[in-house]
DNA sequence: TGGTATAGGTCAGTTCTTGACCTATTGGTG
DNA sequence: CACCAATAGGTCAAGAACTGACCTATACCA
């Protein structure tokens, strides 16, 4: 009966709110009698979400943490919350979820009411862009697309840019979303090509679902990730940089996540950090953001993107202030550097 | 009955699935006719969550976007993405839906299974801390806790230490969260002083619930949010920085993020970009991460800064590599920049 | 044009739900 | 310590809803 059915939902819904709800509030909230609302979270229980009692004068029900993830009931505002933070999620993904990232998102993104689609998009737009990843990012939504693809077994058709720039129309059987180096990739079988191949998501364009069924095929390894990771190893240069830091280990650790490299100590005063990257901009960033001396050992890239990083914050403060910027035009400094 | 609503709830969590459901394989899974899976999709369609159906041969069902959210069925991978997700959202919230997130948040933790917590907590520590919020971060669940109490209408107890370092138990009737210049703070009355107080988040220990109900009261103001950012301005240093930017505008546009400052244009090369910070070093990463030339007119202070971070890059590079680093005990050398 | 999918009407038997009324139990308060 | 207010749960009868079986209409694809 859709009457009760919309109650359980309605009750549910109430329940999620973090306060408790004594039995006859809610009788009266749901418009029908006490005992309808004991038997109704009787219910509840019954489909495994523990809602919890207390007796005695000023009880209530409330909802606690059980076995099952109860379906979660969202308000406008809540809804769009979590797409916007999804989106930026999808954008730093975090290691081991980033593909339940991308399918929870593709969730919401296909009931998210369209009223509600506007205030998302104005919103993620707001974000502020890091360092070492401007330019290519992804578009979330471009993952949610693929991500459906994936589920539904939908072959898909793409416009391709290739590392050399060249461009060309694709058809693939898409496998898995990968994101390594704090890039996406999509694992696939290029029909074409007859042969499993891996496209960096940012240089995908018109990305649309043909309808056809992509015929399914064995994994060309036992685990997808692995197989990006080191296809990528060979294909994607990588700085792997090697920085002595003038602080202790311990003071050091909670600063340098799990993700920015790894530390060993040297001595009381010193300690080692080995760090990969895929761009200078990146490793400069999270060097300079620790606060502390270093030394740059490796690689001389590095050492040299330091240097112009110096020079470039020596002419932004010696400059006189009063002086009109930029008159002399001096041919050897950088413009924007380029999107890697 | 709880087999109808049990099985309508997972209808809804198949066909929120990215895939088609062709009536056959629902009734299956369902175990009932496929003349009650239509009735089923009915009752779905009267409870406002519309689901479209495609005809002919290899049509199906799926769930479109409609004018309400359907609740959210998520397995146990999407849950614990959506909570570090949010978590990580709540560090560095975006403008207009702070609170949303936090409460949405909250739903999600209160429910979440607890063979998911330890999964989430391993996660979110993982995540990379931001230059100029080092060390002073929120704990999400703090913020959950918060945000139930002031739905529930709960007095909390915490001890504070305020900005002289001078620590204070307190019991305050919470009113709102509010996120401003990339900080966390609760607006409250404070019932040992008979006055409105705001704390900052991070400065607060064991907030406990005490589960005395707090008494409602007017807002000092109209907007929450305004009353704290006005009563900030006068009470957190900010720094505003002047700076020219030696890029085109249009270049620099889509790189600065709303919330970095608003630029204005000087002529074809050039641009101004004003800007608010708490911190130097904020700031200092925000015009490096631009990656273009840059001159800085104000203040003084961030001139200064990047001077010193200037020299910090330079001895990071002319070091001999093979030298035993940092031997010479040069007392001038600032160590690990103090938390702010 | 044929096959397969959804859409929906009707009917009878079964099952479930609801509210009313009842008692037991628990926890805090005066 | 007794009282009160809250949840917990049993039972009953009337009513309502659900289900599956059968039917036809309709749309889409090959």
């Amino acid at each position: 009966m859709a009457d009760t059915s919309s109650r359980l939902l309605k009750l549910l819904s109430l329940l999620q709110t973090p306060r408790e709800w004594p039995g006859g509030e809610l009788a009266e909230r749901l418009g029908v009698s006490r005992r309808t609302v004991r038997r109704d979270v009787e219910r509840l229980r019954d489909l495994g979400y523990p809602v919890e009692a207390m007796r005695g004068a000023d009880g209530g029900y409330r909802l606690v943490a059980g076995t099952a993830m109860p379906p979660l009931l969202l308000d406008d505002e809540e809804a769009v919350a979590i797409t916007v933070g999804l989106s930026t999620a999808a954008r730093q993904p975090v290691r081991g979820i980033e593909e339940a990232s991308v399918r929870a998102l593709a969730k919401l993104e296909r009931v998210l009411p369209s009223r509600l689609r506007y205030r998302v998009r104005s919103l993620s737009g707001a974000t502020v862009p890091l360092p070492g990843s401007a330019g290519d990012d992804v578009d979330p939504e471009l993952l949610t697309v693929l991500a459906g693809a994936i589920a539904n077994g939908e072959r898909v058709r793409f416009g391709y840019q290739a590392g050399d720039g060249t461009d060309s129309a694709r058809h693939v059987d898409p496998h898995r979303l990968v994101s390594a180096r704090r890039r996406w990739y999509l694992l696939g079988h290029d029909n074409d090509r007859d042969d499993w191949r891996i496209f960096r998501i940012d240089r995908m364009r018109d990305v649309t679902p043909t309808g056809g069924r992509s015929t399914p095929r064995d994994l060309p390894a036992d685990d997808a990730a692995a197989y990006v990771a080191g296809k990528l190893y060979s294909l994607v240069p990588t700085y792997a940089a090697d920085v002595v830091l003038g602080a202790p280990m311990a003071e050091l650790a909670a600063r340098v996540g799990s993700d920015v490299g790894e530390l060993s100590p040297i001595d009381e005063r010193t300690c080692l950090l080995r760090c990969h990257g895929d761009t200078l901009e990146w490793l400069a960033m999270r060097l300079t953001a620790l606060g502390c001396e270093f030394e740059v050992r490796e690689p001389p890239e590095l050492v040299e993107h330091l240097r112009a990083l110096a020079a470039r914050l020596t002419r932004a403060t010696t400059a006189s202030p009063d002086a009109r910027p930029f008159t002399t035009d001096a041919p050897d400094r950088p413009q924007i550097s380029p999107v890697v």
